[in-house]
DNA sequence: TCAATATACTGAAACGTTACAGATTGCCAA
DNA sequence: TTGGCAATCTGTAACGTTTCAGTATATTGA
């Protein structure tokens, strides 16, 4: 710990160190306290000393001690996202997390990431953060009907916000992608196309969008009156190598799908991979709808139908939900729902 | 700032509130200077003392208070990852997140990541995080030959490493790929293949291993007596459009190239879109060499070649080497290169 | 035996901030 | 003139930690 030892008396106005409360009260010739005040622009400070005191800060370029604030308030300006660092998929993360910078750039707020793996309870984090006092709001992604994790934080009072929904008849923050409307885009999509055998490569089993996602599919087929091909042993967070593997078994089969449904593009590239290992021909013999979150898979195979999902998007609006109620919105307010784009034809 | 007002007395032994060193105190009969000796091993505490003291936090499930021995010590416990919010592609940044975290999981630490974008200086970032000194360590990518902000932190001790090399002369850990291994070891791949007229897709200029890339093109080429089809128009860092646009246009040309070598997988995406608008095929009219930090690739074209780089292990070598200096280790110590993997070919 | 010294522990101060409970001044009503 | 009150400002304490400068007791050397 080799601190500065230069012992500075309050009539250090001189150098390098950085600038604190106290040195703005000895600059402007007030006490720490006025000085505090006048920066959070108490109303019982004079209107021109207050005045005065921004402007010496500014000029000095004063910044609040974030641990000080912190030990005295219990405010730590930071907002954790937490994330499983093994079934996360890709860009996805990156996305979100330049979508909850964005918004927290002009506010005191830093950014956290707080991981968990596989093994872990998912709780493990949660638990942690809240019983250090870590972060004044939390951002979750992976939610589940019954959300542990949401009902934790909800008895804390901590503020956080879920990436998707739950459905526990509680009412909290979130964003989330409609995925009961994409599903049901892409099967009255492929209908039009004249595909009424589909097969949905569903997103994680337990996760509340894999309800809205299978529950749109089911009740647009029956709107349609095309019917499923089961292909329940797959879903997106399984290796690409699995995924291609059983696809490509499906679609040897006689009664194979003739459409595709795929909540991912990185299990849209196994799947594709898997119809051609089975010598049959995107376009020709089966048409696959996607989402995707970056515009890649049109480079893949031009024939694939895509729907985009903005990444980017949800994590400004789990931040700005995480905020505002930080900043004593009602919570229920501070809920979005993103729409799908709509499907997507092929590209020339 | 609703705090607690339960005004807790020196005999608060109790409850809900976290425990703390006065806590830990009261509990053994001990005064606070001891038990915060006791807990970091001091010497010159009797070592049944230690053992109990030690005993009883585990107990209560102590933890030190961050922002109190942050505003004592200055030290932060973090960890900065700064990371450019437009240019960074993909993947690239999760794996690097994840690789980070893995290494700092079971230290005190938290990583904080803060971004930048494409407007501001780069050395923004950095000088925030030093002035505010909001970080014991910190990562920075997109590393120049001249690279002011490691020159910065290195003026002001503050320990970091950096992704990629800097060429000014300074000992500073890092981590970095080979690339210039990488781009020879595809341009002899391709050689082998009888290509000799390739094309280089080089990383973003001005970064030091665009330099490296290039001289390990260069000097392969020549001693395998190839030539180079100059297409300085492209760089990974561009649009998938500009660049997918760009390649046709090459291609169309009499003397176009009949290999690439490229540095990114989404810059590959783009440039075999490019080569098919121009009517070509990969495999037959022109082979491509590129990078890939996720095995998805060989599923877009069986005929591409690649070589892995892994993104997560970088995130570890840089989390590693920050801490490593964080913890007195010599700089110089703290310094690791990639080697790329061979180049794969087609998959069956 | 006495002093020197090692061992084991301790209180007070400080890091930078905010909340609380005043203190000082000027002004007005009674 | 006095008391009251509003408007401004201020000192002290506290958040939880570590460091400094001790204190008290036991142990050693001569």
């Amino acid at each position: 710990m080799d601190r500065r030892i230069t012992k500075k008396g309050d009539d250090d106005t001189s150098g390098k160190e950085r600038p604190t409360l106290k040195t703005l009260a000895f600059m402007t010739g007030l006490g720490v306290t006025t000085v505090s005040r006048a920066l959070k622009d108490a109303p019982e400070i004079g209107a021109e000393t207050r005045r005065r005191v921004q402007l010496v800060a500014k000029q000095i370029g004063y910044r609040p001690n974030r641990a000080g604030v912190r030990l005295r308030t219990g405010k730590t300006n930071v907002i954790s996202l937490v994330l499983n660092t093994e079934h996360e998929l890709m860009s996805f993360v990156s996305d979100i997390i330049y979508g909850v910078t964005e918004v927290i750039a002009d506010t005191p707020y830093h950014l956290i990431v707080t991981p968990y793996s596989r093994s872990q309870d998912p709780l493990d984090p949660v638990r942690y953060l809240v019983e250090t006092g870590s972060a004044d709001g939390v951002i979750i992604s992976r939610t589940q009907p019954n959300d542990p994790r949401a009902r934790y934080m909800l008895e804390r009072g901590i503020p956080f916000a879920t990436h998707g929904r739950t459905d526990m008849g509680l009412v909290h923050p979130y964003h989330d992608f409609d995925n009961y409307a994409f599903a049901g885009e892409a099967v009255r999509y492929l209908a039009g196309r004249g595909r009424n055998r589909l097969a949905l490569v569903t997103p994680p089993v337990g996760l509340t969008y894999h309800g809205h996602t299978v529950a749109g599919f089911a009740d647009a087929l029956s709107e349609v009156g095309a019917s499923e091909v089961p292909f329940n042993t797959v879903s997106i967070d399984q290796s690409i190598e699995q995924i291609r593997m059983r696809t490509a078994q499906l679609m040897r089969r006689k009664d194979r799908p003739d459409g595709f449904v795929s909540s991912a593009a990185a299990a849209t590239l196994a799947i594709v991979a898997g119809i051609e290992d089975a010598g049959l021909k995107l376009g020709r013999d089966v048409d696959v709808v996607s989402k995707q979150s970056s515009e890649l898979l049109h480079l893949f195979r031009r024939e694939l139908l895509v729907v985009n999902e903005n990444f980017r998007l949800a994590g400004s609006e789990l931040a700005r939900a995480v905020l505002g109620w930080i900043g004593g919105a009602d919570p229920g307010t501070l809920q979005s729902l993103s729409t799908p784009s709509e499907v997507l034809p092929y590209r020339g």
